[in-house]
DNA sequence: CATTAGCACTCACTTATCATGACTGCCAGC
DNA sequence: GCTGGCAGTCATGATAAGTGAGTGCTAATG
């Protein structure tokens, strides 16, 4: 059946009432505030049709009528108003996202950020390591007597966190010959060629094969499925939303939010710029809590990432989609890459890194 | 008024009945399962002098017994009994706690997890960066045209999160030099005296200058007050207790949980081995949720630190001080650096840096 | 045929009332 | 000092009745 104009525009009106609400809505309060030409009986009877048409339901036959997922899916795809962001709002997003945050990690956090603060809702970002990275250097740093920092740099982000054991007596000397060593094998080399690296082993020389060893498990780690950095922010807001009242389904959401390999796989929007993911509509894992996950995919800042929001399927997709829009169109026109390093701009920009790892 | 021994046993029992099942304590239960010896009578009367003495009240007049602050400080810290953890507790531990992890952050990071899987309650670690740690060392790795990553190194931990950006044309050569040139000003001493650069500024060299400013700028904000990493690990775990059942309640908890300035003051033992802080019983701000917390300060490994659990006021503080004391002892334990470099060693070191960074 | 007014009907939700029983507190006797 | 016994209290849970928001249907109207 074909759904008409004015079925349409019922249907937007059930929605977004209900999304503002978390009430039922009635016929009489779609006349009222929507419908004021047309009387309540003929609502009910347009009503009774959407039912019939699978957009609709009624928790009770006494109560007004709520959105099923399918009827969510038509607002989201088709229905929905735009919304428009507020000064404040902007400012904020500006003040977030600049060209200060140097590192992918780090700007996907700060988006998270904001984004909760926006909407209100759970923000999550992940940056997902990818193999078609490519690797443009390689530091070996000596912190101690026997331990190294492996600092590696790809065109996406810069790899930090991996400190190994040195063998007795390497020099620094010994070390940096090898990083520039390494360096020159694998610069320009993607994760997955180096994740197979028969065809490196060659060329290394003897005396840096157990660095050169270390450096490629490491960077097949780092390319490894699954992996990358999530960040969740704003996480007690999930227990403001009505939903999540009931303290059962509010520890589900929240156990979700902990588990990463739960979480990340629902992140992926295929490719897409936007992805709104309803759970009941949408292919969802069973046995999640009922939720819906907005994301979008921003690059820009020489990288690229995903970052959304997760809450409850009634969301204000409309503002929800916006502000991904409009962070996405910052991060964006970011420079990419200013060579500026006045007083001001360092002190800055170390406050903001870190301001980040709190 | 001087407590009996009769009446500490029955003050044990209660607390600990009442840690077990969240319900207040009957006379007639503390008879049953503590004391058949004398008559729940008697035991009531008992009860009517410990409520009298400040150690317990009742919800209702036809309602048992529950503990006041008053009663779970005498009880934590003279009644508690000794608790004894499972060989897979131990096991637990033992996997978590070890020399693979080199860095005080991911060590913390790991304590919490431990502790919370252990105790089923929620944990939290932090390194306060202090003043007083000493510089060791100061590497700057240009990681791209016109960025740098700057690794300090201290006698406590590895900072390696400030990234700044450089002005043209500084050569690889020339940072290298500026950082073996600035390490031998700083190294030996201490945050405190870094911060005020006064007396180290005459010994720089003019051409290192800017690079100067810049790492005394990472210093002072490392060394700034409430600077440091705090790791939340099992919140959800929160909402498993029946006290945070109230939305409400469980919002304010999961809140302060994400608030880090407002809680790393609490997590402050004033440099006791343990802290217990109870809400009511000791001072502790106003506003917050009803919460137990506590801590010990951890050191070995090359560094200290402090974690513990937050959850409700009745908990299992035999468990947790047991499991604290024992990780406490296995960290003390520690190697303080082995020198091994072997395959194996290098694989499961990184897989271990790797996990923590999810 | 679409629209509308009107009305019967349903059913969640609220409030009132009552019964239950798990406690304590106290007293009198041992 | 200890104990059995008993009156008194009060949260809790069940039951019943009343309320009203909202629908579905029908018949009339343009």
């Amino acid at each position: 059946m074909v759904i008409s104009h004015r079925k349409e525009r019922i249907l937007q009106a059930v929605v977004s009432s209900y999304i503002d609400n978390c009430e039922p809505v009635s016929s009489a309060h779609i006349h009222q505030k929507y419908f004021p030409e047309v009387s309540s009986a003929t609502i009910r009877n347009e009503l009774a049709t959407l039912e019939e048409m699978g957009y609709l339901t009624h928790p009770h036959v006494s109560a007004g009528r709520i959105p099923t997922a399918a009827g969510y899916r038509l607002y989201v795809d088709k229905l929905m108003p735009k919304h428009k962001l507020s000064r404040q709002e902007l400012k904020t997003i500006k003040h977030y996202i600049n060209d200060k945050v140097r590192d992918l990690e780090n700007m996907v956090r700060n988006t998270a950020k904001v984004i909760s603060e926006i909407t209100n809702l759970t923000a999550v970002g992940y940056v997902q390591n990818q193999k078609t990275d490519m690797v443009k250097n390689v530091k070996i740093v000596k912190i101690s007597e026997n331990a190294a920092l492996f600092v590696i740099v790809t065109d996406r982000t810069v790899l930090k966190d991996a400190i190994a054991n040195l063998p007795d007596n390497v020099s620094e000397q010994f070390l940096q010959e090898a990083s520039v060593h390494i360096t020159s094998i694998f610069a320009g080399h993607t994760i997955d060629e180096i994740s197979n690296p028969v065809r490196f082993a060659k060329l290394i020389r003897k005396e840096y094969e157990r660095i050169f060893d270390a450096v490629v498990r490491i960077i097949k780690n780092y390319g490894g499925d699954g992996v990358g950095t999530l960040s969740v922010e704003g996480s007690a807001k999930i227990l403001s939303q009505p939903e999540y009242s009931n303290i059962g389904k509010a520890r589900a959401m929240l156990e979700l939010l902990e588990a990463k390999e739960q979480l990340v796989p629902m992140l992926n929007g295929a490719g897409l710029n936007f992805s709104v993911k309803i759970a009941g509509a949408d292919e969802m894992k069973e046995g999640l809590p009922e939720c819906a996950i907005v994301t979008a995919s921003f690059s820009g800042g020489g990288g690229n990432a995903t970052a959304g929001v997760i809450g409850p399927i009634r969301m204000d997709y409309g503002k929800v989609l916006t502000v991904l829009d409009y962070i996405g169109r910052e991060i964006a026109s970011l420079p990419q890459g200013k060579d500026i390093m006045n007083e001001e701009n360092i002190e800055e920009n170390i406050k903001e890194v870190d301001n980040e790892e709190e």
